[in-house]
DNA sequence: CAGGTATTTAGAAAAATATCTATATAGATT
DNA sequence: AATCTATATAGATATTTTTCTAAATACCTG
């Protein structure tokens, strides 16, 4: 919902993956699973965060859930990166 | 000294405080120290991630540890976020 | 409706992170 | 040199996050 919940979903490599691999087109959380060695349950996990972070969407087709990315959410990341580093600074 | 540093770095308040405080300009330590309810070593442990991550710098005047932010390494998100969030998507 | 497939949820265990207190270090001042 | 001041480090505990296994839900198909 927030500047927080952005980072916090974005603050680990697998949700890094999954959005980077959403990238490329929507697909289903089986799909998604495969492509980690990890249990389906936590990827769906992972899932959960991305959600609720705003960062992908839901939507369903017979019994498969396909997930969307969604990046318009990195907006506010976007704003408060350049409230830090907008502005010249001397680095 | 990656992207996964400079976002661990920065998924917590308290760094992302003193980051937005340093904008203001450098301080020492201690002072850092006192704008947060938290012991003078807890804030040190921040500094120090802020420090790996190479989002300030740091110089020594008498006994004084100044720190300086420096944004500059937040280039490395702005490109993941791009890769991401950058091409027109049906948001 | 019975069985099957896809996904989520619950609960426990493991791993990582943040915090504290106490101590160490380093440099400055008397 | 002794002491004081500023900061860092060590070690313990607490909290949060990630992961797993097992069970539940949901929806589809015969």
């Amino acid at each position: 919902m927030g500047l927080s919940d952005t980072l916090k979903a974005i603050n680990d490599p697998v949700r890094r993956a999954i959005l980077e691999f959403l990238k490329q087109g929507d697909a289903s959380a089986g799909t998604i699973a495969d492509q980690f060695d990890l249990t389906q349950a936590t990827v769906s996990y992972h899932l959960k965060l991305l959600r609720q972070a705003e960062l992908i969407t839901v939507k369903k087709d017979k019994n498969f859930v396909i997930y969307h990315l969604s990046a318009s959410v990195f907006e506010d990341l976007l704003a408060w990166l350049y409230t830090i580093g907008g502005t010249p600074h001397d680095n």
